[in-house]
RNA sequence: GGGCGCGUAGCUCAAUGGUCAGAGCAGGGCGCUCAUAACGCCUUGGUUGGGGGUUCGAGUCCCUCCGCGCCUACCA
């Protein structure tokens, strides 16, 4: 048994995530915690909702509300639609809570005493009618190369060009419209990570078998340039964590808050304290995950997030890290493996949250159950590049994969059993070469596929979960029981008990994937015997002669062109 | 502009430099009748984006061209 620390890149709070957010980090995430508490091991699998940051604060604006209200309310939204897609977290924290207030303020601490921070004065555009100072792309106007009118201050998005909000035409706030806006002085602190550029490079470097993802954007950002840039860990804003606080190492930063990407990341270790705390259990039932010297030292932790997340989790977070043990004082439990993953596109297009293209965590929990998504986003997972996602492939792969060969392979076995044996795993007979060879192949393709899981290659998984559900339908067909049956009753009694039990088998090795139709099917067997199979043979065998069951429903009902139809209209616009 | 990646069957995707480039779906044929008109077997389909090079051997390595995507440090 290992000890697994699983965190998924944290959903930022200003709204519901649509279905390319949820299988670039929290779905693949959970797929891996549900597979390795399936085998046994101890699994501490975390997620949060981001709340600081200026998108928030605008959010909660635009709702009428004050943005702690708000973010309370987005934060439940959120926690039940995870809880809808049965995302299975030991906790689901709030990047906003006083554990993660208390860390980051203890963390920045240490690097100041470390020498890793330092004060920078810098010129910003602010915004008098907003009364906050605007980050570049808040900032819109004329673009001095193309004379694109809504051109962004970091980028015209009409020539690409690359802009500093001062080079604009024109300026606006893109809030407010306001025009009346200035440059201000302004200080903050600047994490110094560009002196921590050569140890991040031999840590990065003495990882293998990192996706090169993974390793290329973390390696474009060490080495691009003048190498990795100080980064500023300080926004001019009300919402957030204090960055002056007492015992500060510094003065003059009242007023102002911590950066989201320094605190969200410092959320993975302060949602298991609230984990401990929600379970009235002390700090060391926290600290054995993240601290070495307090038996993290056994841990693996593994992390899920889409692209655009790598940078900060292959760089400024363990520059946190690393940094605030500069004494040797406080050895925190550094990442072990990164999945990354690419994007989900809709329908030849992306998804897009400001124009409603594409389907929503919510709007999908409308249509459908939630395990017909998971199937299909995490073996359509967008692991090597991105990926595609299509009514008509959506349609075709659930109604085949769920309804024909799993779904269907349930109904036959019990259906036909209870027309002629009733309700009871049936008595007599004996295996015979065609059982022995199934119980191999299975063997065989078993290993395959727990080989993928712990590689965490979801789509070789998925597609090795597939070839063993049909090698349950290609055993009925040479078995024939419906044959046998006739003329040699005992013969089909044995072919059908294995089938029953092939049954089981399915449902607990599928569970990881689609564990509402695994919950289901269980029930229907009257079964409570999760135990992974280590033997085919064994496995098969689980429930005797005599054990009740009942015919489920249907697992998977098909889904219709006309509702296809119907779905893909809806959502080629505007949400709602 | 710079960097990274991608381009393989109608569709979605596989293939440590090494048999005839594979699988699922879709298409075609046959079989079965237990089952959600489901299942099984067989089968059609490719100049691996174009061109050049290295090699005994290239989908894979190098160069070049075309097309697409992502990142480019103040969105998170």
């Amino acid at each position: 048994m290992a000890r697994i620390l699983i965190t998924s890149a944290l959903p930022y709070i200003n709204g519901i995530k649509h279905l390319g957010n949820l299988v670039g980090s929290q779905l693949p995430a959970d797929l891996f915690a549900r597979y390795c508490r399936a085998r046994g091991h101890e699994v501490m699998f975390i997620c949060a909702t981001d709340e600081h940051g200026t998108p928030a604060e605008l959010a909660a604006a635009k709702a009428g509300q004050p943005v702690a209200e708000y973010c309370a309310e987005m934060h439940l939204v959120q926690a039940e639609l995870a809880r809808g897609f049965r995302l299975s977290f030991d906790h689901f924290g709030r990047s906003s809570s006083q554990r993660n207030h208390a860390l980051t303020q203890h963390l920045a601490k240490r690097l100041g005493e470390a020498g890793l921070i330092s004060q920078i004065s810098e010129k910003q555009v602010y915004s008098v009618a907003d009364n906050r100072f605007l980050p570049d792309r808040y900032i819109e106007g004329t673009c001095p190369n193309c004379g694109y009118e809504r051109a962004r201050g970091d980028q015209c998005e009409e020539c690409t060009k690359q802009l500093e909000p001062t080079e604009l035409i024109n300026p606006r706030s893109a809030i407010s419209g306001s025009t009346d806006l200035e440059v201000r002085e302004t200080r903050h602190l600047f994490l110094r990570q560009s002196t921590l550029r050569e140890t991040l490079d031999k840590w990065i470097d003495s990882q293998t078998g990192w996706p090169v993802l993974t390793t290329s954007i973390a390696k474009k950002w060490l080495h691009d340039g003048d190498g990795l840039q100080d980064r500023g860990i300080t926004r001019d804003l009300d919402w957030g964590v204090p960055a002056q606080f007492e015992g500060a190492p510094w003065q003059g930063m009242a007023g102002k808050v911590f950066y989201v990407w320094f605190d969200a990341p410092i959320e993975y270790i302060a949602a298991t304290a609230e984990w401990a705390d929600a379970q009235g259990l002390g700090d060391d039932a926290w600290q054995r995950w993240w601290r070495t010297d307090l038996g993290a030292d056994d841990v693996r932790y593994v992390q899920f997030m889409g692209k655009d997340n790598v940078p900060f989790h292959t760089l400024s977070f363990p520059a946190t890290l690393i940094g605030a043990n500069f004494d040797g004082g406080e050895p925190w439990k550094l990442v072990d493996y990164i999945k990354s993953f690419n994007y989900l596109n809709y329908d030849g297009g992306q998804f897009s949250t400001s124009q409603g293209r594409g389907v929503f965590m919510d709007q999908a929990l409308e249509i459908l159950p939630a395990d017909y998504w998971r199937w299909w986003l995490l073996s359509h997972a967008p692991e090597n590049s991105d990926s595609e996602f299509t009514w008509e492939n959506f349609q075709a792969s659930v109604n085949k994969d769920l309804a024909d060969v799993l779904g269907n392979f349930v109904s036959r076995v019990t259906k036909f059993c209870r027309s002629k044996f009733g309700e009871a795993v049936p008595e007599g007979g004996e295996w015979g070469a065609r059982e022995a060879a199934l119980a191999a192949a299975l063997e065989g393709r078993l290993r395959a596929y727990e080989k993928h899981m712990e590689a965490m290659e979801i789509r070789k998984a998925a597609g090795e979960l597939r070839a063993l559900w049909v090698l349950g339908n290609e055993y009925l067909q040479e078995a024939a029981p419906w044959a046998s049956f006739k003329t040699e009753p005992e013969q089909a009694a044995a072919q059908i008990r294995l089938a029953l039990n092939l049954i089981r088998f399915y449902a607990v090795i599928s569970q990881p994937f689609i564990p509402d139709a695994a919950q289901a099917t269980m029930r229907a067997l009257g079964c409570e015997d999760w135990s992974w199979p280590e033997g085919a043979e064994a496995a098969l065998a689980t429930m005797p002669a005599g054990h009740a069951f009942s015919v489920p429903e249907v697992l998977f009902a098909k889904i219709s062109d006309a509702q296809r139809e119907d779905w893909a209209a809806h959502f080629a616009g505007a949400r709602g």
